[in-house]
DNA sequence: GATGAATGAGTGTTCATTCAT
DNA sequence: TATGAATGAACACTCATTCAT
C-alpha cells in the first residue's frame, strides 16, 4: 500500500474530471441534457457511475461545471481575436462565428438548448445575463471605434443578430443559408464606407 | 335512438382536449417538454391519465397538436396585422412581436425549446424550415416595397433579428432591454427617411 | 318510440352476438387471447364497447362462449364423418383432421393455447375432459370394430397422436411434414391387413 | 484495489441471477407468462425491479434466458439416459419423459404453452425446429439399431405421441391416465419381439 | 480513489370495465 | 338496445443516486 503522493492524486483527479467532461460535452451535446444519462456518461468516460458522484455532486452540477467550461474555452478563443484595427476584430468575430456554427453545430445546439433551462438550473440565468453583457460591451466598444453613431443600440442589434443566426443555423441545418449571411454580414459591418 | 346525441359528444370531445391542451401548454411552456409529464398533464386537466390517451395517441402527439395549435393561432394575428402601407405593416408586426414577448413569454420559451427537439421529433425541423421561409418572404417583400435595396438580403437578417431577440428576450428576462430594443428597431426600419 | 317487436329485438341479439364471437374468434385464433383487446373485438365487430357487455359480462366469459361454441362446430363436423364402415369412418377423422390444420391453422392454434389457461379459466379444464373422454370413445369403438386387440390402449395412443401432430403442425407450421404424417398415419391404421 | 473482488462480484451476480430465474420460472411455469408481472418476479425474488433490469433487458429476454436453461438442463439428463442397448435406452427414455410429466408439470406447461408464442417470440420457432430434429433424429436412430422397419416414419410418430401425450397430461392433470399410459407404451416399444 | 450492485420513485402507456345518457 | 367518455389499476421499463466494500 504505497501512499500516493498528493501531486499524483491531484493529477489522477484532474485526469479524472476531464475525462467525465469530455464525455458529458461529447453526450449531452449531440442528445440532449434529458436524454442523456449518467450511466451512458461513466460508460464513455470508462469509469464507474460511483466515481463520477466523487467529482460532481449531481447531474446538474456536472452539466454547470460543463457550461461553465464551455464559456471559458469560448473566452480564450475570444481574446485570440483581438487587433489593433476594430473593423478586424470585428471580421475576425464574424469568421470565428460562422465557422463555429459550421463546425461544431453541436456545442451550439447545447449551448441553446440548456438557455431555456434557465428555470429549471438557476445558474444559467446568471451565466447568460453576464455573457450577454460581455458581448454587448465588446461590440459597442468596436463599434464606437469604427466610428458608428449609436454604438450601443447597434451592439444589442448585433448581439441579437449573433443569437438569432446561431439558432436559426442550429435548427435549419443545411436548410440556411449561413455563408451567404457570413459575407452579408461583414459586408455590411466591416467593409462600409463611414 | 343514440344514448348521447352526436353533437353532445362532440362538445364533450372538444372541451375535454381544450382542458387538455390547455394544461398541457401551461405546464410545457414554463417547465419544458421532459420536465412535464404525462401524470402532471392530466392532473392540471383534472382528468384521468387514461382519458388523455382517447384523444391523443403518445406525449408527442400531444406536443405536435399543441405547436400546430399555437402556429395556427400566430397566422391569424399575422393576417390581422397587415396594412396597405407596408412601413404600417412592418411597424405593427415589431409592435405585435414585443408585445408578445411581454405578455406571452412562456408561449415563446416553449416555440424556442422546441426548435431544438427537431433531432427527435422530425416535424419540428419541417415546420421551421416552413414558418422561416413564410416570414423571410412577407419581410422580403415589405423591404421592396418600402424601396430597400438587397431586400432579400435585409429579410435574412430581420428574420434572425426577430429570432434572436425571442431567445434572448425569453432567457434574460426582466434583464433584457426589451422595449428600448422595440423603439430602437421601429425607427431604424420604420422610420427611416429613403 | 314504436316498441320494437320481442321476435325483431331477438334477431338482433341474435345477429349482435354472431357478430361479436365472429370477430372475437377471427381477432383472438389469430393474436392469441391477451393480445386482443375489447377495444378491438368491438371495432371489428362494428359495435360499441358497452353493447359487448350486454352480452358478455367479461372478456372470459367471451372466451367461454366462444370456445363452446367452435367445439360444437366441431361435433356436427365429427357427425358428418361417420360411416357404417370403420375403417372408412377413421380415414375420414384423419383426413378431415389434416384438412383442419392445413386450412385453419389458427383454430387449432387458439385451441392449444387456451387449453394451457387451465389454471386461470376452471371452464377450460372441464372441457379438456369432456373432449378427450368422446375422442378416446370413439376411437376405441372404431378400433374394436376393426379388430383390433387392445382398442382402449390404441384408442388412448391414437388420440395423444392426434394431440402432438396438431401441436406440432401449429408450432412447426412450413417445416412439419403434415402430408407425409398424413400418408403415414391413414397406411398404418386405415390399410393394413388384419 | 477494487473495491469489491472481481470474484466477489460474480458471486453475486451469480446469486442473484439465480434468485430471479428461480422465482420467474416458479410464477411463469404456473401463471403462464403474459400472466406474470415483473414486478411479480422481483417481489417473489426479494429485490427490487430496477436490480432485475441490471440483468436482463427486457421481460422477453428473461424468458428467453429461462427457456434455454430449461432446455440445456434437458439436454444433459437426455445424454445421462443413453446406454449401449438401444432397448434400454428407450425404455430409459420414457421412463424418464413419464417421470418428469409427474414431478416438474409445471416445466411441461410452460415448454408447451412457450411454444405457441413463436409468432411473438423469434426465438422460439428456431429452438422448437431444432428440438424436434434432434429427437426424431434419435429416435430414429434407436429404432433403426432394433431393427424396425420404417425407421424414420416411426420416430415421427413417436416424437407426435411424446407432444401429445404432454399436452394432454399438462391439461388433464389427475383425469390422465399417465402410468397407464407409460405401461402400454413401454410394453408396445420396448418389449416386442421383432 | 474506485466500484457496481442495489434501490425506489418515476416514466409513458394500455385496457377491462362502468355508467350517464 | 346502444353509446363512448371516463376511470384506475396495472403494465414494462428507466435512471439519478447511494453505499458497502
Amino acid at each position: 500500500m504505497s501512499p500516493r503522493s498528493a501531486a499524483k492524486n491531484e493529477e489522477i483527479r484532474r485526469e479524472t474530471i476531464r475525462k467525465i467532461m469530455d464525455s458529458a460535452f461529447l453526450l449531452i451535446s449531440k442528445q440532449g441534457y434529458e436524454s442523456t444519462s449518467i450511466a451512458q456518461i461513466a460508460k464513455e468516460a470508462d469509469i464507474s457511475k460511483g466515481l463520477l458522484y466523487n467529482y460532481f455532486k449531481s447531474k446538474e452540477d456536472l452539466l454547470e461545471n460543463l457550461i461553465k467550461a464551455a464559456l471559458v474555452q469560448g473566452d480564450q478563443i475570444m481574446s485570440s481575436i483581438l487587433t489593433e484595427d476594430p473593423a478586424t476584430t470585428l471580421e475576425n468575430l464574424f469568421r470565428w462565428f460562422f465557422k463555429e456554427l459550421r463546425e461544431r453545430p453541436d456545442y451550439w445546439r447545447m449551448i441553446n438548448e440548456l438557455a431555456f433551462k434557465a428555470d429549471k438550473f438557476k445558474f444559467v440565468q446568471d451565466i447568460a445575463v453576464e455573457k450577454w453583457t460581455g458581448y454587448t460591451n465588446l461590440l459597442q466598444k468596436l463599434f464606437e471605434q469604427m466610428g458608428f453613431e449609436n454604438s450601443a443600440e447597434e451592439a444589442m442589434i448585433a448581439a441579437a443578430l449573433f443569437d438569432g443566426i446561431g439558432i436559426q443555423s442550429v435548427v435549419l441545418k443545411k436548410d440556411y443559408p449561413l455563408s451567404e449571411l457570413e459575407r452579408i454580414l461583414i459586408d455590411k459591418y466591416c467593409k462600409r464606407k463611414k
